[in-house]
DNA sequence: CCTTATCTTGAACATACATTCAAGATAAGG
DNA sequence: CCTTATCTTGAATGTATGTTCAAGATAAGG
């Protein structure tokens, strides 16, 4: 008997970074060796192969993303200033050069969208995941009395993910931190009103 | 003393809708040699390498773009009419499983940012263009008072690329039109309010 | 109609890729 | 402390990749 030596978080997030930079199919298993620390066999043990270790690494990702979310959501602010702050964090890492600077998820599912189902379907349920959890917020703001608006929540969810999904995007056409920075607050006017 | 045989609008496009199904990494010289009718010889005596047959593919892909912008708003409706039209054409894109459904541009920018700053600076440079014609645009529309509004054409057209982006992005997670139509009238919405 | 420049053809090449596997190392159980 | 199950190691494998090149084909110029 014996047991395996390697960190997993370390490994999941070393993965994670190298899939962020590269995109998946330019992700060579070599480099996934060189960032994990890992020799093919550890690695095709634990994870069956490169798609394996990619789903692990959106968990991972996905685990990350969740705690960061709740932290900030679950503080004593109102949400509608929350929300506001959250903005500025996403625009905070569109700018950031060394890490985060994408999605993963949405990086991912664009690249693989119509080449592989599998990755494709984890993905949209993780961004559907995202959504809710954005929808349930705005759903809890309203409740609050801390805006009116004359749509309901899910829809004013969907317009906002749409939003943050488009600064990212623009963010690669675009690096000038006003100029998202605007971006972010029109969408959250747009929203609000 | 020969001339060229292949017709190279053909090929560019025949390129172009293979880089937007598959992106620039997963289309192998294999698959272009299959969808363009050509032998690697003359694709590599044409455009040099598979970098240059795709920006080669980017510029056709550009110039099918413009045409398309142009016909639209060289009509006679009034400018945001036509751009609540042009919102809807991309929505059906996006839906639509042969043709279209992605932008290479912005596909293709996701997938190599921070790998290959040259097609990096080529597609950044084409999207720039494109809000800029967007920005003309809603810069007549102001001026035929079509509509008010206290932010200048410019950043009106940025918030719209913005949305563009991201309902496109959003497509890949959610296909179903009514949503995407839906995200398409409150962008336009917000723009003119 | 012959020459010559250029295009076409497709086999060949080196490299890079994802993956496998057998040998060696090591921790837990008795 | 020995056994054994499991992990680690890294060389090896086969395939797919982007690219080259020399031979053959063909259109234009004189």
């Amino acid at each position: 008997m014996r047991t395996a030596e390697f960190d997993t978080e370390f490994v999941l997030r070393q993965a994670m970074h190298a899939f962020m930079q590269y995109g998946y199919a330019k992700t060579s298993m070599q480099k996934l060796k060189e960032v994990t620390h890992l020799h093919p066999g550890s690695i095709y043990a634990a994870y069956g192969n490169k798609k394996g270790l990619f789903l692990a690494a959106t968990e991972q990702y996905q685990k990350d993303r969740n705690q960061q979310f709740t932290a900030l959501f679950n503080d004593q602010q109102s949400i509608l200033s929350t929300l506001k702050h959250y903005l500025t964090v996403i625009v905070d890492e569109c700018i950031e050069g060394e890490v985060a600077k994408v999605c993963l998820l949405t990086k991912s599912i664009s690249e693989v969208e119509g080449n592989d189902p599998q990755i494709c379907s984890v993905l949209r349920g993780n961004l559907n995941a995202y959504e809710n959890a954005l929808a349930e917020q705005i759903q809890k703001a309203l409740d609050n009395n801390e805006f009116k608006s004359s749509k309901p929540a899910q829809q004013l969810a969907r317009f906002l993910v749409m939003g943050i999904y488009g600064i990212r995007t623009y963010a690669l056409t675009n690096q000038e931190p006003k100029s998202l920075q605007q971006l972010a607050d029109d969408l959250f006017a747009a929203l609000v009103n």
